[in-house]
DNA sequence: ACCCAAAGCTGAACTCAGTACAAGTTCGCA
DNA sequence: TGCGAACTTGTACTGAGTTCAGCTTTGGGT
């Protein structure tokens, strides 16, 4: 990795942090971009080109963790097991890229309900790729089925994220990722599994 | 229903008629909302007044429709049927309430796909109302349950939106949301339904 | 050690969404 | 006919997001 590159993940660091101290102190709706740029040291032009909304600097996952849970997919992790086993461990593996900024989150979702569909765009980062694996491991790539187990199944994973509590330990999260897809994958039509 | 009532869903939807005309002739980010207000003859603080944002106004649900669904839900149209099957149907007459509108609005998510999520605000209006149906359904209430139950049957709902082909009959996307919520409903861990 | 092209940063000026409010208008109803 | 509530409107404001031209940094090659 380049020392260019290095750089620009450390900006974005910054500034991520920036964002979510002030966020966290003064509520989202309170804080500017403005505010958010100069707490950081930087221009509020130098913030868009780093983020593309206020939204996204609250909700976007970190680049290099975001490329390494790239690199599992690729190689192929959990491809031993049956699509739904597989998925799931996918969907852990995408539960532990969200630690430390995740209770704030969820106290600025809380605090303007109106965010919770901006949260639900951070999701936009891994899905093609999510996606595009779910499809190869379709027969003919079915487009219907593939976006069917695609939307329940990130459905599920978001559904344990909103009940998670963030004073409970992080396992706790994972848990209840691993509870919700079994409930999702063996079928909700059942009284209860 | 008072005269009053009856003015403000004129003047609604006047508002609605004149976007959705302009949007589906330039798209959606080059009409303003000045310009919206303009071609419904009201101002732009009147167009505020009626709709809470530029997206509500692409997306919203009529409020008449809208009501006449939740006495379905009040009158337990569908309640002689197992939990998921009535769900179903459910969802069913929900997707009748998006007929004429519907390919315009697909096609301004097909220009900006940014606008997917404010999409998935027009939920928002029933979601409140159906998991307080579904809880009520539900043994205890269990809140976890509930949600999860909610989530996956609204994805896999979007899902046949999602899939449906304008050019098709209506009736196509009816059967389309049926499909998916049983195969959802059955458990997408198996193979194929 | 030096050079330079590309990459990055910045301030200024702009458009437009969304909010607040005070003043005016309409209209159902008694 | 007149009252009060609901509706409308213009104005003025904040802040998000874009564009751009010019400045500084920097890292890779000689």
């Amino acid at each position: 990795m380049g020392l260019r590159e290095r750089k620009k993940l450390a900006a974005w660091r910054t500034i991520r942090s920036a964002a979510l101290r002030l966020i966290s102190e003064r509520g989202f709706d309170a804080v500017s971009v403005e505010d958010i740029a100069t707490e950081a040291g930087v221009s509020r032009t130098t913030f868009f080109s780093y983020f593309p909304s206020k939204e996204a600097v609250a909700f976007d996952l970190d680049p290099l963790e975001l490329q390494q849970w790239r690199a599992l997919l690729e190689d192929g992790v959990h491809d031993d097991r049956p699509l739904w086993e597989a998925l799931t461990e996918l969907f852990v593996d995408v539960a532990r890229l969200l630690p430390e900024w995740l209770p704030v989150q969820k106290r600025v979702v809380q605090d303007c309900p109106g965010l919770a569909n901006s949260a639900r765009g951070s999701c936009d980062s891994f899905a093609p790729d999510l996606r595009a694996w779910i499809s190869r491991r379709l027969p003919d790539g079915d487009e219907l089925r593939t976006a069917l187990v695609f939307n329940t199944a990130l459905a599920a994973f978001m559904t344990a994220v909103e009940a998670w509590d963030p004073d409970d330990s992080f396992d706790e999260l994972l848990e209840l990722v691993r509870t919700c897809l079994r409930w999702a994958g063996a079928g909700l039509a059942h009284p209860v599994s």
